[in-house]
Parts: C-alpha cells; structure tokens; sequence
DNA sequence: CTGTTAGCGCGTTCAA
DNA sequence: TTGAACGCGCTAACAG
C-alpha cells in the first residue's frame, strides 16, 4: 500500500490540501508547514501517484511513438540510435516516451494510432519514415492531434516536420562518384512508398542529367533497406553483361549488403567497385572497407523533433515550423575511381 | 472538447452508470438499451479515457524497459530486435510498453527506474543485460516490484529470469574452433561487470582445459560490444608475434569489428583467420565471409520475458520462474581450418 | 434492469 | 495561512 497524501495528512494532523500545497511549492504555506511536510513525506517515501496526477491535469507528460518494423528479424541500427536521441531528450525534459512496434501501413498500426490518440494515452506524437500516401498524418492532421513529423510529405499539408535533404545528399554521391570517373553508376533505392526514396532518387536523376549521362532502368533497382535486399539486388546488378563500375545505396545497411556480394564475387571494393551509402550509421566506419556515405545526424534529428514536439505541447510557437537539413557527403575507402579491368571504364574512355 | 460518458448519458437519458456497464460488456443491461448505448457512442466518437481508467483500477496496464545506452552513437542491432519482440507481443494482450534510454549504472538510470516504480507509471518492469552488481534488481526485489530479467545474477536471490546459457555456448563455439585445429585462439570479451561477460568467458576457459590448452592472459581482450572496439583490440592481437589463428568474439558487432581488422591486413578470415561472433543478429548472415556464431532468438525472448511478465502481473504462476535456454551454434564461413601461413599452425606441429 | 452514492489520488477553487 | 468542498472520468457497491 504506497503512501498517499492522505496518510502525510492524517500524521502531521493536517489537511490533504495543505500537504498537497507544501509539496507542490505553493508560496501560500507556513515555512514551518512546508518544512515538516517535506520531512514527513521523505521520511515516509511519498512519491505522488501521476495516474492521478494526469486526470487532473488534463495531460499525461507523454510522447510516443510508433516504430514501422517488418518481420521478427527486423533490427534496423538507424531506429536505435533515433531512439537514443528521442528517449535522452523526452527524460531530459521530464516527459515518458511511450514506444509500440508495428508493421508499416497494416491494420495493427492503424489501430494504434488511434489507441495512442483517442484514449488521450499520449500528448503528442512522433512519426518518423514519412509515406507517399500517409494515413498517419492523414489521421493527426485530421484530429488535431500535435505531432512533429521526421520527412516530409507529397500532399498540401501544412504540419511540423524535420527532414534531411535526401536530393541535395544523393545529388552529392552522385557528383562524387561522376568526379572520380564513372559513367555506369547503379542505384538500390528503398521502397517507392516511402517519401525519402523519392528524394534520393531524385538526387541520383538529377547529377546523372546534369552530366549528361543515361538513367538506365535497368540500373535502378527497389530494395528492402535491409543487407540481405541489398546483397540480393546487388547480385543481379554485377551479374549484367555490362555491370556498373559504382552503386549507390538508398541507405547504408543496403550498401552494407552490396560490398557481401561485390566481395564474394572476388571484386576488391574501391577499386573494382564503388560504393557509397546514406545515413552513416555507426557500424559502417569500421566496416571494411569503411564505407563511403552520406551523413545525416540520426541522433541529433532524435533529439530535435522531440523537442519541436514538447515546445508544441507547452503551446509555444515554433521558430521553425519545417526544417530541412543538409547531409555532409563522408568519404571513406569504399569509393575510388574505376579501376582498370572494369568494362566501363573501357567504355568510357 | 473529447466526448466522455456523461454527454452519452446526457443524450439518451440515462445514467452514466448504465452507460458504462453498456459499454463494458455487463450483463444487466437490457439488449435494446446496450444497443441504443453502442450506437451513441458509435456516433458521437466515444473512446474512453484510459487515465481516469487506470485511476479507478489502480493499474497503467503498461511495462517499463530501461535501455542502457552508451553515448550518442549508440546504435546495438541486438535491441532493437529485442524491443520488437517485446513491442509486439505488448500489443498482442493490449499493454502499453514505456521505453526510456539512459546510460548504464548511474544515477540517470537509477533515478529513472525510481520514477517508474515509485511513480506507478508501469506495473512491472523488463531488466535486460544483468550486471554483476545489479543496483537494479536489489532495487526491484527489494521493493517487490514485480519484474522479469533477462539474464541471471550473482547474487542468492530469487527472481524471475530467462537467460542463454553462454557458457554452453561459447563452449560450442571454441570446440568447434579447436575441432579444425585451432589452437591458438584467443578471446575478445565483455565488458566484465556484465553477467553474460562472465559466463560466455567461463565457456571459453572450460573448452580451452578440457583440451589441455593454455589460456594466456595476453590473448584475452576486454571490448565494448561495438564494432570500433572489436576492430581495435583485433589490430592489438593481430599484431602480436606469435598472433592467434582464431578470435572468439563476445558479440556479433565485436566479430564484425575483428573482420574488418583482419581484412585491413590482408588475412582472408575463415582461412588466414577464424572469427567466431554471438548473438547470430540479422547483419551476420550476409556479411562477407558470413559470421559463424552462436545463436540466440532474441527476438523470441524479447517475445518470451514479456509473457512470462504479464502473466505475473495477472498473477497467474509462471510455469517456469527461472529458465535457462540453450544456444545454437551456426557455422558459415568465417571460421575454418587455420590456412597454410598462419604461423601457429605450424607450432601446433 | 436502472439509478444513486461513493471513491480512486490529486489539484484547485472558495471561504474562513 | 489553512481547510472544506468539488471535480477530473470512470467503475463498483448497493438500492430499488
């Protein structure tokens, strides 16, 4: 039976009210009220009960957010370190992170949106890996409901948003691969429904028109963001008769899955192929060869819309409603010119 | 303005008892009533406030998981498939998951577990990554805190659990290493004060006597279960002069990190040298060579510890309170007989 | 079958 | 400076 403030109350023979008021840093309280109340609740380990806090309230100091997981075997570090930044900065500021784990666009996840809102289980919400055709915002824009969103979006909704400029980082790989020599550039994008995609492969057209060079369809494969599609489409791609000199990846566990399979196939990584990833997740600095990637601050990005969602929350206006965010292009080992047996290099010559 | 029982009352002319006993499913309520009830609050977007819920039936219906973490590039694979399984088996019997991240062993993450407990925002907690001494489980049990660990403990105290038996396999691992010949094999571990550390590191040592082999001190590494920490005590290793044909990883991101080590030098790892990880994290599999390693369900203990907790919190006896399963050992390519060139194949002459 | 009353633990009137 | 009374939204015990 945990210690409530009727039990301080009835110790110190004084009213619930009281005690409630010396605890909560009323001014209207004897010093000497406040003294013995603090010392009362300390000695009996009073710790409030927040369930009633919130109903009287009216709010629960809560932010959630919802992870799109496909499959058992899901494990994507990208979500990890988002979620060290989320979770650091809602502790920081005195908030609870309520989490869930849904598979993307079922059901399931529908379902829990609408638990999360309609039972007023959070005060706000975080949606991260914005869609094409986005029932999630959809829903949140339709009820009201704060939340801040990581991506953008293709429809005339006016809402918050962080997002990294996916064009302007993939336009950049792409310059950089172009610069070192090559021609026949590859690209493994994630899936069209996702609205990075659709930036980043932007990026890819838009460097490779620039130069004048052809956007092959064969070239531009779909993968799944994980190193198995990336290893898998990476397969086909060396296997045309005239393979690509260089691929790049929508994200890194993809060019992660790429440099399996150049490798397995005898093909020395920066040299004999190019390869270059997004997002920089941790594990592909050490990776062999360190990984060629453009970098955006996952943790940092964490951090901040969880901030632009409790400065909402507090009703205070943001100083940017929608921010865009420049990726650093990092070059690392796994890039090179074309070496000399490659066949495009020959073709390009 | 959310819609609440009383404005359903209001409306039909009833009593915001009865309305609730409708809605709850009770059976003395008359069917045409129920129905007129339902249909209301169909209309009207009823959704009951889960806050005033949980004051009234003294539960949140939701569990707590304290994620250690370490530093802003924290990024393990191995949680984020462990917060899947526990993500979606919450959801399957209708609990909330409440996730915090904070820095192991101290006062941030104390403070944290105090205000889940003591704050009653959770029933009951998940502790996963047992230390050897765990503030946290002397907190849990010494305030009857409900809890399930993953991982045992030192210490004579009896609490729920489900653990991997690391020693088995890690035992596996090295026979399997000194089966293709190996004899110099040395060992890259856990941070000591992590229970697993010591078991996993007890597997190492038996196998190694049993075959009458000699553990030396300077082919025993402490890492950080990271990738950058495996590369680097792998670099140490590799450099020594008489290096081992065989590094035993505690983790699959420290096998990673030995890899690329081994990779730099020009070792092609499963012939020049063998890397035995554990964990078995989806990465491994296509990873070049692909990662022999020891494999733990973590997606399905994530799954299991989250069962074995709500079934304590409904206060049903857990069939087995202490349970202990076995790993498997998978071999792919990383590890095979040391190559012709490796110096201590020919000291084992 | 339905309504009245009471209470979960806390914060916030209003009066004394 | 303190206390009594009320309400947050809901469920449960008790009458009728």
């Amino acid at each position: 039976m945990p210690v409530i403030l009727k039990d301080i109350a009835a110790r110190l023979n004084l009213s619930v009210t009281t005690v409630s008021r010396a605890l909560g840093g009323y001014p209207d309280v004897a010093a000497e009220t406040r003294e013995r109340v603090l010392q009362a609740a300390e000695e009996m380990g009073y710790h409030p009960d927040v369930t009633a806090q919130r109903l009287q309230k009216r709010r629960t100091d809560t932010i959630g957010l919802v992870i799109p997981t496909s499959g058992p075997r899901f494990s994507d570090p990208y979500f990890t370190e988002l979620l060290a930044g989320v979770g650091n900065e809602t502790a920081r500021q005195q908030f609870e992170l309520l989490i869930a784990t849904r598979p993307p666009d079922t059901p399931e996840e529908r379902e829990t949106y609408e638990r999360m809102v309609q039972g007023h289980r959070v005060d706000g919400l975080l949606v991260a890996r914005t869609r094409r055709r986005d029932e999630r915002i959809a829903f949140l824009c339709g009820n009201g409901f704060p939340f801040v969103a990581f991506g953008r979006w293709g429809e005339e909704l006016d809402f918050p948003y962080l997002d990294v400029d996916g064009q302007a980082g993939m336009d950049q790989a792409t310059q950089h691969l172009i610069n070192l020599g090559h021609r026949r550039i590859a690209y493994i994008g994630a899936p069209r429904e996702l609205m990075f995609a659709h930036f980043r492969l932007g990026g890819y057209r838009q460097a490779m028109e620039r130069h004048g060079l052809p956007i092959e369809d064969g070239l531009i494969a779909v993968g799944d963001l994980t190193q198995k599609g990336g290893y898998e489409e990476a397969q086909r791609l060396l296997g045309l008769k005239v393979p690509p000199t260089a691929i790049l990846a929508g994200n890194d566990l993809t060019a992660l899955g790429v440099i399996s399979a150049a490798q397995e196939r005898g093909l020395e990584v920066g040299r004999d192929l190019s390869v270059v990833g997004f997002d920089d997740i941790p594990q592909v600095e050490h990776a062999h060869p360190s990984l060629t990637t453009v970098s955006q601050p996952i943790y940092d990005i964490g951090v901040t819309i969880c901030r632009m969602l409790i400065q909402l929350l507090q009703g205070e206006e943001l100083t940017e409603r929608q921010v865009l965010w420049q990726p650093e292009l990092v070059v690392r080992s796994s890039s090179g010119p074309p070496g000399p047996g490659t066949v495009s290099r020959d073709l390009a010559k």
